[in-house]
DNA sequence: CCAATATATACACTTAATGCGACTTTGCAG
DNA sequence: CTGCAAAGTCGCATTAAGTGTATATATTGG
């Protein structure tokens, strides 16, 4: 399967070197003052064929992503065998929370960086979340095959939403890996017990 | 207040007149093949000018949501004096939700078309969902002072998110506005009374 | 080595978007 | 009413993203 012959090997090795030479230029100049020329003549290729590799200039951020993405999408299929669908769930919106938000490599902090302070490459993060989250939906449905659709699609919607935004948040405020992981699991107890179970919002008005 | 002079009032007849040519070409047309210099043109404005009303053609698409966004986000400072918070975010989620989703006026299927069909448009639709959650997020902590900093992004991420893909979800299948309705309310169940409350997913696995 | 196929490149072109200086209109104070 | 400052419009030039196309080059399988 993974015998890619020649040709197959130095696509890849093209990708990588467009993608890395681009990360380095935006960490070096800044993303708008790269142009498309700069980063194909830093990977020794024609402007011309970076398209063939990155639809647009903007994709390139998100490269190393949307390689996760992939194999995360393959990985979603099996499930343990004695999971309940709940714990299914809590799982694969996890692994594919990680694989979005988690900066890895050499250039993951220069991902992040660029992806909060680009509102047009923030929009298209929040596209590749919102692409998964049907894939979400569909194993769901596999999953529990009897369950509605329209219940189906909350789950997943609301999950995924709400982990976004905690993750987010904590990104945004340089929580420590320790208290993200707090945060993620009090975000999951929210999701599952539902907003009933938190206090303050039951609670009568303090005022 | 609405005491607009001469100059105000032309600039927002100038805006309405660039929003309503350029949706109407896009619906005769199409999106790509109409040109910022085509709808200058039918605006009897100078191409240059488009850009001093809308920073890029695709923002024109939500010149008309953005409106009904910036009212909505006025209106949400006053709540109902014996209003449980509870009862306050889903009132808030709800507006801001039928804010954007519900197109009005005479292009509004043409914008709900245009975003479902290019990528692109989907991805700042769902840009603005997600700032407008942070607007959320802090009237929240108004209403509820003490409330942990987590706990609010949760809820609000969590809702916003469950209502988007209902919505989205209706808007896709043709649902009309009964059934609409009827899952939307489905969507608030479950948000509300947690992932735990739906019985297809506690229950042990079916196979 | 050959033929089929995939990929890279050079070139031309469209158009979105921005900067700038000149010109026009509007608001307002005297 | 008049003139001045501010705001807005316009034309022009420029940059850079993205696409189509034809040509050249490299890879594969036989």
């Amino acid at each position: 399967m993974n015998h890619m012959g020649l040709r197959e090997r130095k696509k890849q090795r093209t990708r990588r070197a467009l993608a890395s030479a681009a990360l380095r230029l935006f960490a070096e100049r800044g993303y708008e003052e790269t142009t498309i020329a700069d980063i194909a003549a830093a990977a020794d290729v024609s402007p011309r064929t970076f398209f063939s590799y990155f639809p647009s200039k903007e994709d390139v951020v998100f490269a190393e992503v949307d390689e996760r993405l992939a194999e995360v999408r393959e990985s979603l299929g099996q499930r343990s065998p004695d999971e309940t669908p709940l714990e299914s769930i809590r799982r694969i919106v996890l692994e594919i929370i990680e694989a979005i938000a988690t900066a890895a490599g050499e250039y993951g902090a220069v991902q992040v960086q660029l992806i909060f302070e680009r509102p047009s490459l923030q929009a298209r993060a929040l596209k590749r979340m919102n692409d998964t989250e049907q894939e979400v939906v569909d194993r769901l449905t596999e999953l529990c095959p009897e369950i509605d659709e329209i219940d189906a699609v909350v789950i997943s919607g609301a999950t995924v939403g709400g982990m976004k935004s905690v993750i987010t948040h904590c990104r945004a405020h340089g929580y420590d890996p320790a208290a993200t992981r707090k945060a993620v699991d009090r975000a999951l107890a929210i999701v599952e017990r539902g907003l009933g179970s938190v206090p303050a919002l039951t609670r009568p008005v303090s005022s």
